[in-house]
DNA sequence: CATAAATTGATACGGCGTATCACTAACGAG
DNA sequence: CTCGTTAGTGATACGCCGTATCAATTTATG
């Protein structure tokens, strides 16, 4: 399967998403849905909204919101404070954590590690009733350790 | 030592920890900390400001940055994606997370739990080269969780 | 006390997200 | 297919939050 290909399923499934969701397939939305089908990486709505011309901005933001409620967008927060937008795996949609390159900004998705279960074991502790909590790990993915000279 | 007194000394110390970073005593700064000095849970800097009439917005936000740098005070982010300040334990102004209770604000730091040392052995097994994280904890304190009904 | 440097605060700016609202497009019923 | 309902759109404006600027002021020090 050919990038391009790949992009266009993904922008399709995105939408069939929304519909599921009774959103309607409008235009614009193809085209915001497109555009992230198109990242490979995380992005803000303002960089998003730059690939957009002739979109307007709240039709961007309302559908980042939209893919975030239905699961497949998740929100990242980067070591400098700013909000960025990321594709969920189509196969990982549930709560998960993400280890962000802050070089080339390369996501991994943080499975195999217990920090829930550390979570809930020190709460109990505490009797202290957990409803959630947010990470974010910050560090060099694997390439650019060993290329710190590569660009970003 | 009365409460009164309890928060005249911290406000000292605060004062006393700007001043050993090079910065001055002055009027205002003395007013903002002592603020700071009588919080008994996070706050915004906008809430801190609005305790401080006749004190420059800049003024304040610019202590807040001062005292953040100097570790006496923590930034923490709030599940609704506000962002607050907390004093530091005197004792503990190094690297630590929170507990905070959703219904009345209270916040344990959280240690005796090794998040660390589990992100490190996950990223040593990657190849990732760990520089940060970020983590908060939502719930509810024991006394709230006990009774639910008691006011914020 | 005089001076140099830090601080202040009014103002303005910029980023980012949302409310409003008249207009338009989608889509299901008939 | 057409129509009518309703969701969606986008221009505009607003609001919040933090910061840059800069002239005036205050602090610390020799």
């Amino acid at each position: 399967m050919t990038v391009r290909n790949r992009n266009y399923a993904l922008a399709d499934q995105l939408l069939e998403t929304l519909e599921e969701q009774g959103h309607r397939d409008t235009e614009p939305r193809r085209k915001v849905v497109a555009a992230i089908a198109r990242k490979n990486r995380h992005f803000t709505a303002e960089e998003l909204r730059g690939e957009l011309p002739g979109i307007g901005r709240a039709t961007v933001y309302r559908a980042l919101k939209l893919l975030v409620q239905a699961g497949v967008l998740c929100r990242v927060m980067l070591a400098d404070g700013a909000l960025h937008y990321q594709l969920n795996d189509s196969s990982r949609h549930g709560h998960h954590h993400h280890l962000l390159c802050v070089h080339c900004g390369e996501s991994e998705d943080l499975h195999g590690c217990d920090i829930e279960g550390q979570l809930h074991r020190v709460a109990a502790a505490r009797q202290f009733q957990l409803t959630g909590h947010w990470l974010e790990v910050y560090g060099q993915c694997r390439n650019c350790a060993a290329n710190p000279a590569l660009p970003a």
